[in-house]
Formats: C-alpha cells, structure tokens, sequence
DNA sequence: CATGAATGAGATTTCATTCAT
DNA sequence: TATGAATGAAATCTCATTCAT
C-alpha cells in the first residue's frame, strides 16, 4: 500500500536517525512532564513505530542521543570562548552569558540532563551510555587543555573540575526551581521567594564565587 | 500468612501505611534500577493491591512521602546541630559529617531526590505535591530562625539560602557521579579520576567553600 | 465516635430495610443505566457499607426485592380491577389503562423486569428467587380465580395464561424501544418509526388482539 | 503454544476478530450465568489480552458483535424462507418452524438478546450500539419488501411490525421461562405447569394468533 | 529495511463482598 | 447489630518492545 522510503547508504540513515531525534524533539518541548511515546515520535517523523527501533535500540537512547547532542552544542560555545581568551575574570562572565544563553536556546537540556542520571541512563545498553560519558569526559579534558594553554598558571583538572561542579550546580539548582506546571498558583501566593532559588540570580550568583573563588588562588 | 489487622484509628493507620512504606523500601532498596511496582510493594507488606491504593493514590506518591520522610530526618538533624552551636566554622564541620552520615544511613535519598522533579512530581496529585514544598519550606525557614538566635550577625535567610545551595549541589553531584552499576569497569579502565567527580571528596571541597564564603564575609 | 442506631426489633429492622429499598430506588431512577453501587445506596441511606448486606445478600438481592415490590403493587391494582368487573371487553380497556398508568407511576418497573433475568436472578440466592417466583405465581393463580367467579364460563388457566403472555409482551416490547439515551438524535434522524416499535401504541394494540381473541372466543 | 499469526489484511484481520468470538461464545456456552472475563477469552483464543482489546473496545462489544451475528443468521434464514413462497399460512408455520430450529441451534441467541438492552448496549460504545441497531433495521426492511413482492396486498411495514412482534414475544417468553438451573427442582415440585409459560408452545400459540389475525384481515 | 500486529507487564480504577472490631 | 477497612477479581488502558511478513 504505502511505498516505503529505504534509508540505503550511511547519509540516508543518518538523516532517518536526525528525523526521529527532530519529531522527539518537537514532541518534548510541547510537553515536558513526561517523556513522550514511542509511537508519537514515530508518526511525527512519518514512520512506523517499528523503524524506530531500527534507529535506536530504547525510546530513553533517543533521549540520551538528544541530550548528547545537546551537551556538544554547548561544550562547542564554551571551546569557542576560549579561542580568544582575555583574563581569567572576563572569562567567568563571558561563561556565565554563554551558559544562560545556550540553556535559553535550548530550553529542552535541562529536563534531559535531569533525567539523564534517574531515567535515561538506567534504560539504555551500558555500551551506549558509556559512549555518552567518554564523550562528555573528552570534551572536559579539552577544554581543560585549552583553558591550561591560555592560562597556564593554572593546574591541570583545575577547569574541568569546575565544569564538573559548573555542570552539578546547575543540575540542582534548576531541578529545586522546577516546579510543575500547576504548583505555580502556590508558588506565588506564599512567600516561597526567600526560599525558592531563582534559578538564573542564584546561577549567577553561585558560579561566580565558584570560579573566582578558584581562579583567583592562582592568580 | 500475614496478620491481617484492621487500621481503625488514625494511629493504625498511620502504621499500617509506614508497613506500605517499608515494604517500599526494601524492594527499592534492592534494585535502585526503576521503582519497584505497586504489586510487589503490596506483596511485600503482606496486603492486597487495593489496600496499597487505600493509602496512596499512584505509585510515585509511595516515593514521594518517602523522600519526604527522609527529609524530615536530615532536617531534624540538622536542627540538632544548632541545639548546641559553636562557632559558624566548626557548624559548617559538624554539618558537613552530619551529611555524610545521613548519605551512608539512607542510601535511598538519592536516587529519590533525583527523580522528585522528573519522574515523582509528575505523577502525584498536585496538593500532595504542594504539602511537600511546604513542608520543606517550613522547615528551611525554621532552621533559617534557630541560626539566627545562634548567630544573630547573619541576615535573615542567609542560612536557608544556605541549605537551598547546598542540596543543589548534593543532588548535581550526585547525579554526576552515580554511574550505572555495570558501568563501573568502564569508570576504572579510564583515566576517569581527574574528571569524575569524587562525590564526598568534591561535597567536603564545595560546601566548605560555600559555606564558609558566604559566613565569613560576616564575622 | 458515631452512635449507632440499632434495629432491635423486627418492625425496626423492616424500617430499616425499606429505608435501603428506598435510597437503591433513589439513586436507581436518577440513572437507570446501571445498578448503583453499594457503597451509594449505603450513603443515600445513612448507612456503612456492612450494614446493607445486613439486610440483603447481595445487591441483586435488593433490586430483585423492588420488583417483587412492584410486581406486587401490579398485582394488586389488577387484582381491584377484577371486584367490580362487567364485561370481558371492558376489562380489557380497564387493563390496558391501569397497566400504562402503572408504568407510569412505576418508571423502574420495566428496567428491573429487563434486568431480572440476565442479571438479578443470576445473583441473587436460589431460595429467594424462588420466593419471588412462588409469590408471582401465588398472584396470578388468585386473579386467575377471582377472573373466574366474575366470569365462570372461562376456563381455568386462562387469565392466568394471558397474564403472562402480556408481561412477556410487556417485556419484550420494552426492551426493543427501550434506546439508550444517547443514541436518541439516531433514532430521529432515520425513518426508524416504520420499525420501532411505540411502546404504549404496540402494547395497546398487541394487548387487545391478544386478550380480546382470546376472551371472545368463549363468549 | 498458539499460531502466533499475524492478521496483516483485511480478511485475516476478520478471521482473527471470530477466533476471539469463537472463543468468548464457547467459554458463555458452557456458563451463561454471567459473561466470561475478557482475560479467559483471551486464553481461550491463544491471544494475549491487549490483543483482545485491539479488536473489541469492551467486553461487552465483543458479545453484541455475537448477537449481532446471530440476528443476521436468522434473518438470512426468514429471506430464505421467502425465496419460495407459498400461502400466507404455510409461511407463518415454516416460520415458526424455522425460528424454533434457530433457537435449538443457537442456544446463546436468546440470552445475549435479553442482555442486550440491559447489559451490552449500556457498555458499548453509542457508535457501535446505532451500527448494530441500523443493521436490524436493514434486515426487517428487507424481508419486509421481499414480502410485499411475494403478497402484494398487504400493506408496506406490515410484516415488519409482525416481526418486531414477533421478537417482543419471544424475548419476554423466553426470560420468563428462563429459570436458573438451580431453581428447576423447584420448577417441577410446584404444579407450575399452568402458570409458566412452556416457552414452544406457548411461542407457538401466541405466534400463530399474532401473524394469522394480523395476515387474515388481508386475504 | 520497513511495517504494524501482537505481546504482556503494570498502573489504575471500580466495586462487590468479607470480616475483625 | 453496625462499621468500614481489607480483599481481590476484573476491566480498562497505556505502552515499550518484539517479530512475522
């Protein structure tokens, strides 16, 4: 009946593979509080729910891929700032701003990167997952390298244990400031705003005296 | 095979819903993996099905008032520490090892304060969830109070602001370091060491700086 | 807590009953697409769930128990009918007259009948089905009788016979219009009307030929 | 165990669709006290339950579909009769004689009808409930024509009405006859016999008055 | 490769009925 | 007698995953 599309060479397959990440994508972003289903995903990207699992062996590895992906964009932004690096201090804002922005643009990273730890990882092969974090652990040595070639004063581990803490605090924090959809009436009624981190003023806040904190040791 | 009581004042039935909660316990506690289901919880406390949904309306509820009640128990410890305060630096000591301890004793905090945003409060009646900000709220607040009259030089929610921080980076990272268990050759076949965040290690390190940042700029 | 009202004696024990007759008849006319719950008819009627199978085996029980009542208010109106007779046609009349007003005043008449045997019969214990259908059969047996002495030269049997040949037509007919709510606007929108059947129309007809055929051969 | 076929078109789809009926009419055949649960039909077919629910939305669906069936069986079998048509009489008695080989042949015919109205159609989806409805409708409309050609003096809807009738009858015959096995001791100790209907013959007589008396007025 | 039918585990929900108090 | 907690069967529903075609 249908005439079914064959993904033949890499390209083609590589391109069915962006499509069902990209249908994932859309269908997530409309709704957050839950991971949407497989067979959605598969509609949205025009196939059937069994091609699906020819791209990915789990609905969680989309995800995992999704957020990986992610983590790249913004491990790039931040390699980017690098490349002209000015003082130790400029620098620290100049992440700050790259990171508010890039969570901004993508405002998908943090639900998945949340996930990731309690949800994605525990329903995606070992293998998968370990790929995932040999990346993520890649990008950090290099930035490290780039970071030490710029300032040399500095250790090595030194900034990458900064992402790492960089990475945590930012998971905490937005976790602690997500409240659901409909607990927004009372988040304002009571005087929660002593108590509820604001989650960019407290970002700010915390990574500042984070890296300035242990930059300026070195300094 | 089980007793068969009947819950008929509240006592009993708060009993009889801990009996649920244990239950709960002892199979999430073998196999942190994914929460166990509601069937196996009901098995375990030697009741029927229904009677779990007596007590709880979903599953997520059951982890939620367990999270809630760990809570509880790391703020009551917590409040103990200022029963008898010293001075502001060997608080943030006794704190941090009060953590430590807490950690150890209820290796279920964790995993559970990790899925409270994605998974927990996605899926438990919106009331039950709001009692459980409260709480929360209510008990920062207080611990907030009882710094103050223990150290009145420190501006009202400083403290609060404090322990609001200081989960975030708990649950960041935790979440960063709680590899899946047959991850864990992997983790140690790679120079994994300098990048991975060694959870107490790097805890002990953050929160020290944290907390003695932020009270130091007011002795 | 509450202070439990206790039928000691029998004509407080049949209060009580009747009391669940009546909130099962109250709830059951609000909807008639299901029997009510137990629990509802408890509530409607003051009382905890144990207490109604008190009083009823099973919640059959209690609807087979308010038809037994109605059939019995039926029999009885049937039963006047036959103390002032004068002729065999004008009974008929009378009959077909005093059946609609019945049906009328009676509006969970006909549901329970429908329901009797699929349904009440198939849970309610064997001897009080029996009971409910000796003492049908003790009424028609005494309207039989009480048809011959106003009319002697019918046979015996034979009002009775036609009785129930005019409840299954009753039943029967009921139930092929008996539409369900919604599927109202369809039975509109078609030229159903050739093939409905118009209830009182039908019966009026069906009744006459049926009784009328029969009671004139034997004038 | 089972074929583990896979119903891909059309057809196959249909014969899957009558295995679960076949098995759900064997499993009422051998206790029509009540329906059988949907996970022993599904047993039954060597299906697994969510395969059940992907041809019928509720169990109750799957038992109207099986009236469905053996209302069309009768009807095929009453245009068969008017295929060769002889004299009004002779085709009242072939039609008594026919419907009393149906019933003998399709012994769930008579208690799937009596739960239509009570039962079925109040748990089946209102679509459903009209299709099925409109396919009566169909029939009686059918056989109605097919009798005005074979007996053109008797008006248009004639025959259908007596059908309607017919069905009425039986109906309500049927489910006053119907005693639960357990009550049949019962049935024989008490001199019943002139107060229960013997449903043959009394369908018999009370047919023979309805077609005869509403034919006759014609001829 | 692609499809979508089939699977089956599990979450709820409902509710008649039982039974300890 | 009266209560309502506990039971447990069954209906639905959802959905990730498998697998015959």
């Amino acid at each position: 009946m249908s005439q079914r599309l064959r993904a033949i060479d890499d390209s083609e397959k590589a391109a069915r593979r962006q499509s069902i990440l990209d249908a994932a994508k859309t269908l997530y972003l409309a709704d957050t509080s839950a991971l949407p289903s497989v067979i959605s995903i598969a509609r949205k990207a025009g196939l059937a729910k069994g091609t699906v699992y020819l791209y990915f062996k789990t609905k969680e590895e989309i995800f995992l891929a999704m957020l990986s992906e992610d983590y790249q964009t913004l491990m790039i932004e931040v390699i980017k700032l690098l490349d002209a690096p000015s003082s130790p201090d400029e620098l620290v804002d100049d992440l700050l701003t790259t990171l508010i922005r890039f969570l901004d643009d993508n405002p998908l990273f943090m639900p998945l990167a949340s996930m990731a730890s309690p949800v994605l990882e525990q329903n995606v092969e070992i293998k998968i997952v370990g790929e995932f974090k040999l990346m993520l652990i890649d990008k950090i040595n290099l930035i490290d390298e780039l970071f030490r070639k710029a300032f040399p004063q500095f250790p090595e581990g030194q900034c990458g244990s900064l992402l790492l803490h960089t990475n945590a605090l930012i998971l905490g924090l937005w976790q602690m400031q997500n409240w659901p959809e409909k607990l927004k009436p009372l988040q304002q009624q009571y005087p929660f705003n002593t108590v509820i981190p604001d989650f960019k003023k407290d970002l700010a806040l915390s990574l500042k005296n984070l890296w300035k904190g242990a930059l300026n040791s070195h300094t």
